[in-house]
DNA sequence: CAAAAAAATGAATTTTTATTCTTGACTTAG
DNA sequence: CTAAGTCAAGAATAAAAATTCATTTTTTTG
């Protein structure tokens, strides 16, 4: 595991089970776990994880990471960062025409993929349908559909891995 | 319906349907829309609305309504939107000992606020259960109770209305 | 193994966002 | 009606985050 792999592991730890409102607290935070960094590095690392600053509801910030939870003991992802995972992983093609979108993917895999575009409730989404290795999604609009479509082949490309 | 609202109730709007990026980019497209206002008070907007800045996956931003999507040409709330309102709404009273966060709610609405309370997928909660006008939450420890009861409370007061 | 290419990093900087502080409008109690 | 209090708003500023650019490290390939 590369050390930037190890760094972005590590702030989706802290960052889920403490509440971190700064980019330098995280940092600190992080050189207490023996990573150290900048608040350069670590801009970068939290737009590649889509890490999110939310108001807390206590007139503060903290970071959060968008569909993560700690299962039995790992970290398991959700949302967005699932997804993230599901297209770069198990897509193998993107494709459309007009209002619909074409997904294919990794034999058996386009229900899940399927599942997890669903539940990111794109506005731009009227519905989707997946059989076992191809995704039908249905857009608002054509260009609707090429913002999607723009959307997942960066997904793909970006991988955010080393 | 007051400015503030007015002006709030637009940027959900704005930010549902168009990628925005930057506050001043939203300042001028609610100049647009015949509100003007400026960064500042767009800052405390959005950290009022729940409003969040997310990278977009093709390398830039886009400010998100963390669940809010448009149902039959209305904008539905969920996720801490909604939950926001439901604690507004319908929460009775917040208190808890130990591990236990109890929370009582208007008859008929505890299984509902309930309900969105469990996809916040905190980390810090075990466990819900509802009854009719009451939910037990089992939280991880004594400590991550007071925090989320001082969350829940600072909710029902904050309440982003005039 | 060496050279070339790609990726990662941090320092400095720019850009963006949050906050502070002041003013003015509106509300309420006396 | 007036004083005290609350709320909303913006200007100025402070704080935080993103980006640029130069450098180093790592990886690839010949």
């Amino acid at each position: 595991m590369s050390a930037k792999q190890e760094r972005q592991q590590k702030i989706l730890e802290l960052i889920v089970n403490q509440p971190i409102a700064r980019q330098e607290e995280l940092s600190t935070a992080l050189k207490d776990v023996g990573i150290s960094t900048t608040q350069s590095t670590l801009s970068k690392d939290i737009k590649e994880l889509g890490v999110v600053k939310v108001p807390d509801g206590e007139g503060g910030f903290r970071y959060r990471v968008p569909g993560a939870f700690i299962g039995a003991d790992r970290l398991v992802l959700q949302g967005e960062n699932l997804l993230r995972r599901e297209l770069q992983d198990f897509v193998v093609s993107v494709d459309g025409v007009d209002h619909t979108l074409v997904v294919k993917t990794v034999t058996g895999h386009a229900q899940g993929v399927c599942e997890s575009i669903d539940q990111m409730l794109w506005p731009e989404v009227v519905g989707t349908l997946a059989g076992e290795n191809t995704i039908f999604i249905l857009c608002r609009s054509p260009e609707a559909r090429e913002n999607l479509e723009r959307v997942i082949q960066g997904q793909i490309g970006n991988t955010g891995r080393t």
